[in-house]
RNA sequence: GUCCCCGUAGCUCAAUGGAUAGAGCGGUAGCCUCCUAAGCUACUGAUAUGGGUUCGAUUCCCAUCGGGGACACCA
């Protein structure tokens, strides 16, 4: 809908010979238009003339070329504002296609990027969080949303299944086993976890769940199974974390492990282009990757003096290797405390790119931490300490629709506060069910309706009816108000991508549910007397669709009842 | 010390530089002979502080105060 109106004021301007960048919004509530633009002011601005002028020009133009088709009223507001009352044509145009395509609304045109939305990649070393969870959902649903307007989008879960902490949580694990049954662990491992374990260990209650599993898988542990036992403990908690996200309505279409990085030419090839490019240097026994010369403030080590790569190292060959699978879009989400480490993954990528010629793009979109709340206490969490409430918890409490809709009302940008005893007693007031709720009055009304008519005729030949919408015209605000919400759905949904966050989606609908609620309060579909008012037969069916479709994306249930 | 995010109603959060700052929860008072009252209506109540830029600032800039986070040959 602003689409179509940008589109022709831009028109407009251009016939002026004005070029300028301005915008098109909902006026506030008090202005009865349906959209308004900042176009006088900001011309006015620019090329001197008055607003007043720029809008008698622009007016004539909209009127002269798109009168009837896209405006009913253009009127001036100071100090520049131009206000847009549209036409109805346009907006039964697009309640058509929302009840002819049905599901499939809205319809675009298949974009050309390839996107990778890598998120989550919580390290294989203890169950998910409710931290994770702000991670999955938002990754999870920005998907959904960019296959909806056509990108070609893969879901991907990074596994760091290497390096020291998988042997820290290896070594914890086992040194568990010690100490129920010391004879199992050969000495040389028994004297290695040991050591381990004096600096730093996991302490959480699921380390000794492990331990247990071990002793029934291996029996006995040496050196020789060690990478087995490692490879095991891995495995295991990366099953429990896959059953998490089911439970959490998330899905990925891909797991990649870091190790397995390792086992292709990638390593050869990253090598090769480093050195050839001079982006390293041997430097105490090390390899520095020159970031210094870059955006960095230091030069950082890719190879450790002793010959391991480091988690960077892993970072710059995983994402060649993205580029490799010919995806040119790549969106990683991360928790806000990488953020330092944002620059040097996007200069170090952008140079690699660069030479090997590829255009791509990289956003990382960092989301705030989750802090939990229990009994009025921030609850500092840590997987290592063993400090955390899981994600299976929350859900437990108060359920996958609840946790993921709370999650996703907020912009990743604010910090989140999440009150495990006040979501318990929200948890049955709670705005998702108040849109839920909607969605199922729009399923009752139908419901009833089928009992004097034949519903799933209209909804398989909705242009039958178009008629009976185009000539009722004694619409009440009501009506006026919902038609309008569901006009800008569309919109909603481009300003999230804008965005890369949907919260806007979730404010949307809470808006349409209340508008929803109140239509429902004042306008009878079915009056007393058994009939039925087609053109609000087909509100709400355009409403229903709309609620389904949108909460689809949001990976939460639309109950038929409730 | 340097860097990042945040500070809005009693509580949890909205508001791509726009017009009289919006919801939900809570509180007060009403509304079911009628498509589910998990609803509707009315009232209640907020931009941390001080400057600046702008026709216009919750939004941008500077300072102050307060909360969270990051600054490894960890991942």
């Amino acid at each position: 809908m602003k689409e179509k109106v940008l589109k022709v004021l831009n028109e407009a301007i251009t016939n002026f010979g004005w070029n300028v960048q301005f915008d098109v919004n909902e006026p506030p509530s008090e202005i009865k238009a349906d959209l308004a633009s900042n176009l006088p002011i900001v011309v006015s601005k620019k090329y001197g003339v008055s607003p007043e002028e720029v809008f008698g020009k622009v007016k004539d133009y909209c009127f002269y070329n798109f009168r009837d088709y896209m405006f009913k009223e253009l009127t001036f507001s100071s100090p520049g504002f131009i206000n847009i009352v549209l036409s109805k044509v346009i907006f039964y145009e697009e309640l058509k296609q929302i009840l002819i395509q049905q599901k499939k609304y809205p319809k675009v045109d298949t974009k050309d990027e390839k996107v990778l939305i890598e998120f989550v990649s919580a390290n294989p070393t203890g169950p998910l969080h409710i931290g994770h969870g702000r991670c999955a959902v938002l990754g999870d649903v920005l998907g959904n949303l960019l296959r909806k307007l056509g990108y070609n989008v893969q879901k991907e879960y990074y596994v760091n299944d290497r390096g020291r902490q998988i042997d820290v949580l290896t070594a914890s694990v086992v040194y568990t086993l010690i100490e129920q049954k010391y004879e199992i662990v050969d000495e040389k491992i028994r004297l290695w976890s040991e050591d381990v374990v004096k600096e730093t260990k996991y302490k959480g209650e699921y380390i000794k769940g492990l331990a247990a599993k071990l002793q029934d898988k291996f029996g006995k542990i040496s050196e020789s199974n060690i990478n087995d036992v490692k490879k095991f403990i891995v495995d295991t908690i990366m099953g429990e974390i896959e059953l998490s996200l089911k439970k959490f309505n998330v899905n990925f279409d891909n797991y990649i492990y870091e190790t397995s990085l390792y086992e292709t030419k990638l390593v050869d090839e990253i090598n090769q282009l480093m050195y050839q490019n001079k982006l390293v240097e041997t430097k105490d026994g090390a390899v520095w990757f020159k970031s210094a010369e870059l955006t960095d403030d230091k030069d950082r080590v890719i190879i450790k003096s002793t010959g391991e790569p480091t988690y960077f190292f892993s970072d710059i060959i995983y994402h060649y290797n993205k580029v490799q699978r010919n995806f040119n879009w790549l969106i990683n989400i991360w928790g806000t405390d990488h953020h330092g480490y944002v620059e040097r993954l996007k200069s170090a990528c952008k140079v690699i790119f660069d030479s090997i010629g590829k255009n791509v793009k990289l956003d990382i979109l960092l989301y705030q931490l989750v802090s939990l709340i229990k009994g009025g206490q921030r609850v500092a969490m840590s997987t290592r300490e063993g400090k955390f409430v899981t994600l299976d918890e929350v859900i437990a409490e108060v359920g996958t629709d609840v946790t993921r809709f709370f999650l996703l009302t907020k912009s990743p940008n604010a910090h989140l506060d999440f009150d495990l005893d006040l979501a318990k007693e929200h948890s049955l007031k709670n705005p998702v069910y108040y849109i839920q709720y909607a969605h199922t009055r729009c399923c009752g009304i139908i419901r009833e309706v089928g009992d004097i008519i034949n519903v799933s005729d209209i909804e398989s030949h909705p242009e039958i009816y178009f008629d009976l919408l185009e000539n009722y015209d004694n619409f009440t605000d009501e009506e006026i108000v919902l038609i309008r919400k569901l006009c800008f759905y569309k919109d909603t949904l481009e300003l999230c991508a804008g965005a890369l966050s949907l919260h806007h989606l979730c404010n949307y609908l809470i808006d349409l549910a209340r508008i929803f609620h109140k239509f429902y309060e004042r306008c009878r579909v079915i009056e007393k007397s058994n009939v039925v008012i087609y053109p609000r037969l087909l509100l709400v069916m355009a409403t229903k669709i709309i609620f389904n479709n949108s909460l689809n994306i949001l990976g939460i249930s639309a109950p038929e009842r409730m």
